[in-house]
DNA sequence: ATTATTAATGCAACTAAGTTGCAAATATAA
DNA sequence: TTATATTTGCAACTTAGTTGCATTAATAAT
């Protein structure tokens, strides 16, 4: 179930992706986060704006969770699907706006792909 | 640091792997020795038989750790990359012996790609 | 505006994966 | 057979994430 009052707990953790770019990891939003939101909550937020399709989560590197913002997405048609990008300089994490063919597979179907690509990132490059 | 000695925790190990096709997940592995050896013996068996090109691991499902044998690697090349699949009914990872092409990323440069693909195996099929 | 209803929150306690320091055990070299 | 250095078990710890429950607060009803 998805997100039904606006509270303040909703409001500050849509802030942080309204003023940043990129994902944010949930140890980073408990860390800026833990004088005003407890990490219950914060876990539990972030669970809800995901099923209401304003954000979508992935595993970046060591298998932290990551959050960022959905586009086009709803409850019903949830389907932003798209490559990751960690920078293994300074750790930001990217959402990449990249198609990635996956060849079909003898006797299995695919459901769904996880993509983590691992490099520098633009700043981090010089 | 790799293996030095021939333990018998080394055997143990090796063995799971020898009888087993496809991948283990590392919380497989303490289940299954758990009576014979230490998890921390197991986690630090396993990153040196990583350390060795004798075993590759990678994230799955909720950024568990598996552990697959390595074709071909040693601890110099130690390049057994590939895509990994896992069923989403049996919860079986398989190494893939497939090429997914990941197109260059402008201002970006890539060290390596983790792929992980859901979907259903061969037996959960029908 | 006041009250009632129910979702959301904080808290503490918990689970599970993984790590670490150190003393005891064991594989290998001498 | 003894010496040496690696490996192991153990216990204690860290960190991510979860859960039950009483309290708080957002919304609906009056
Ligand atoms: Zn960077
Ligand atoms: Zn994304
Ligand atoms: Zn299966
Ligand atoms: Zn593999």
């Amino acid at each position: 179930m998805g997100i039904i009052r606006k509270t303040q707990s909703v409001a500050l953790l849509l802030d942080e992706f309204n003023t940043n770019s990129g994902a944010i990891s949930v140890t980073t939003l408990n860390k800026r986060l833990n004088s005003n939101l407890n990490k219950s909550t914060i876990y539990r937020v972030l669970d809800k704006l995901e099923d209401d399709g304003v954000l979508h989560s992935f595993l970046g590197d060591n298998g932290i969770k990551w959050y960022a913002k959905c586009e086009g997405c709803s409850h019903d048609n949830h389907k932003d699907i798209h490559p990751h990008f960690q920078c293994v300089v300074c750790g930001k994490v990217d959402c990449l706006n990249v198609d990635i063919v996956v060849p079909k597979i003898p006797n299995r179907e695919i459901n769904s792909t996880e993509i983590l690509i691992k490099g520098k990132c633009e700043t981090c490059l010089n």
